[in-house]
DNA sequence: CTATCTTATGGTCATATTGACCAAAAGTAG
DNA sequence: CTACTTTTGGTCAATATGACCATAAGATAG
């Protein structure tokens, strides 16, 4: 088999979710230059040879948009023929929830800008952005109902409503918000930050906190996250 | 950046998993060249120019071991940096379920021997397989309780309690006979075949098939497998 | 033919979970 | 005070689950 048939170039490229608003919000750059330049896409760049797939991921992402100590999770390779114009090269796609608010944005290295879209109003992307940001959106629904990874995408505290909210807009559908509750809090998994809610036209609600500590207790048990 | 810094290549392995005996079983190839020559490992080769991953999968999976038209699906991408002892090489492993006896084994192109081995009973194995293979085997677990791809483990038709047993040796747990089929048989997809047992020294079992037709009609119902 | 053994098959029952509601309490704004 | 909004917790019937128990259907041994 000669050499040059083989595949030769590896990039990572990574979806980042965001939650304000009551939206699920996506992490877009515009790219600087290259063959797309001025279009927008998934923060992205090649693996070098000295790094690990995850060091890739990481390195990039901060180089790009300046965010920095997440946690990056990997989807899926993908590796159409034709998915990037140049030449034949297989990218790694990654995955995270973040709250926008923690993080400021600083566009870099090949990217002019970065910004958050509302998911359902992202521009057209480059390549198979479109594809790689389904797939990561069938991923986030399965995902959110069997892990407890949403409140990533929440403040360190927030109001039930407000998990309520994140689930109804991740999962495209209403929940009741009796059962809702009743459900969530039954796992123990929240701890009240014995504050509430400001600023409200109503009654205050109570501020919980996510119980990281607890939910490793319970797991350590048997227990099973789900919604 | 200058482009020798880049990774170059990519490969496929692929997971496959069988069932006979009661026992989980792993195919494996043994390298007939190369820097793995005498060695076990899961099959696997270079990417080409003009494939890409699925096809490149099946491609590999059937010129090693000649095995064909299964349902293979992609697990992650594997890449640390020092998996390959020889140069710096990503690996995309690939996940399937087979009854091991619809299949003839033919070791061709870089293997020399091809054997299923009870997955618990494997040999040693080159590079990171060992670690692709738990990765593979944790998907496993999570993945036949959430869909119905059990099924490709057995042959057309079962009777309930070898599917019980083949849950119970995925899942490393007993089950409860009665309250295992009650479950079974309330999701409704099984298809009585008629048939029953035969040789057996007791009273024979009958057996089933699974109703794919009745499975998709109920998951556009909303439908949700699991176990 | 009868007793015995093994597995198939189906039930019981107390407990937990779910979905669809309802109702009171707390606080805001006029 | 009154109207309004949201929080918070409760009811209740239907369903699902886990731990058992009981009987039926063959097969085999004597």
């Amino acid at each position: 088999m000669s050499k040059n048939k083989l595949v030769k170039s590896v990039t990572i490229d990574c979806v980042i979710f965001g939650f304000y608003e009551r939206r699920l919000q996506l992490l877009l750059v515009k790219h600087a230059d290259g063959i797309g330049q001025g279009r927008w896409g998934l923060p992205g760049g090649w693996i070098l040879q000295d790094e690990d797939l995850d060091q890739a991921a990481y390195r990039i992402l901060s180089d790009l948009t300046g965010i920095e100590n997440i946690y990056l999770e990997q989807l899926r390779a993908f590796g159409g023929v034709d998915r990037f114009p140049v030449s034949r090269v297989i990218t790694i796609a990654y995955f995270a929830l973040v709250n926008p608010s923690e993080y400021q944005l600083i566009p870099g290295f090949t990217a002019s800008e970065v910004e958050w879209f509302p998911v359902d109003e992202r521009p057209e992307l480059l390549y198979d952005h479109q594809e790689i940001v389904l797939n990561a959106l069938d991923f986030l629904k399965d995902k959110v109902r069997r892990e407890p990874i949403g409140f990533n995408l929440l403040p360190e505290e927030f109001t039930l409503l407000d998990l309520q909210h994140l689930y109804e807009e991740v999962l495209q559908h209403e929940l009741d918000k009796s059962n809702f509750r009743r459900k969530i809090k039954k796992m123990g998994l929240l701890r009240k930050s014995g504050k509430k809610q400001t600023d409200v036209p109503h009654r205050a609600a109570n501020l919980y906190a996510f119980d990281e500590t607890m939910y490793r207790r319970l797991v350590e048990k048997g227990f099973n996250f789900e919604i």
